[in-house]
DNA sequence: CTACATGCAAAAGATTTGCTTTGCG
DNA sequence: CGCAAAGCAAATCTTTTGCATGTAG
């Protein structure tokens, strides 16, 4: 079954070779933000020849046509990626105590992004809010 | 005279040495983000023999002490840094028609980042907004 | 069939580290 | 004086690239 992120490549008219629908629908399955090295293991599982330069450029690629995202979450100095869904932007909040990686979304926060932007003179494009929390003890 | 993030350093107890102060003043007189190999840079004008690892190094230690903060827009892959202010938290707007980064502060945004934090169970402890923006065009 | 993708190894860029010497407190 | 800082070069880590070969469209 052809994952969404294979289809908006297809759409993009991208050739589709093996190895890139193998990162492809790896990242559209995880929800883990995983780097670089972690997809490279992921996709060796599935082709144990894939050079890890074929991982770079895969994800170069996507990224360039926004299908997928890069963050770099607390500055690891390693980047992580998670798939673009239009209809689902959100957020993220990091636990600094596990590093977990938490979505949210919240509508007044986005209109105030947009409103600040444009007070500012600028026309929003792209934005990054990345909140570092500790959990609340009980 | 003596810099705000050197009166800092005193306070935690660092060692000032010649060169700590000169990497001190450079940041406290920076209103520009600069990156590691442009503070190294302005550094050479005052310490022609400054190597950058003791750059890097210094960095390190304020970064640590909570004394400045790195930044990373637009995962260009180089670290920027800026001192830390605690009466002047901001945002960063970055205009991605020149590379220039705008500050800004709106108190609506941050109390809505800290009522999304503790919404989910989270106390804030760092938090992180870039806006990548085009300029509205008359 | 042809242009582009791949694998491998080497290169590049940013940052860190080992070791010896220097200098702050 | 003693221990941490600095200079230099080598090491490390992440990402990119050159080149010969394979493959999707």
């Amino acid at each position: 079954m052809q994952s969404l992120i294979e289809k908006k490549c297809l759409e993009q008219g991208l050739k589709m070779t093996e190895n890139r629908k193998i990162v492809a629908n790896i990242l559209s399955n995880s929800t883990d933000h995983p780097d670089v090295e972690e997809v490279y293991k992921r996709c060796l599982k599935q082709n144990p020849n894939i050079g890890i330069a074929t991982v770079y450029r895969s994800l170069k690629i996507f990224e360039e046509y926004n299908i997928i995202t890069k963050h770099d979450f607390h500055n690891e100095g390693r980047a992580r990626y998670e798939p673009i869904n239009d209809d689902n932007h959100h957020d993220h909040l990091i636990d600094i105590t596990t590093d977990e990686v938490h979505e949210f979304f919240n509508e007044e926060l986005e209109k105030l992004k947009e409103k600040v932007a444009k007070e500012m003179g600028f026309e929003l494009v792209d934005h990054r809010l990345d909140l570092y929390c500790r959990p609340i003890k009980k």
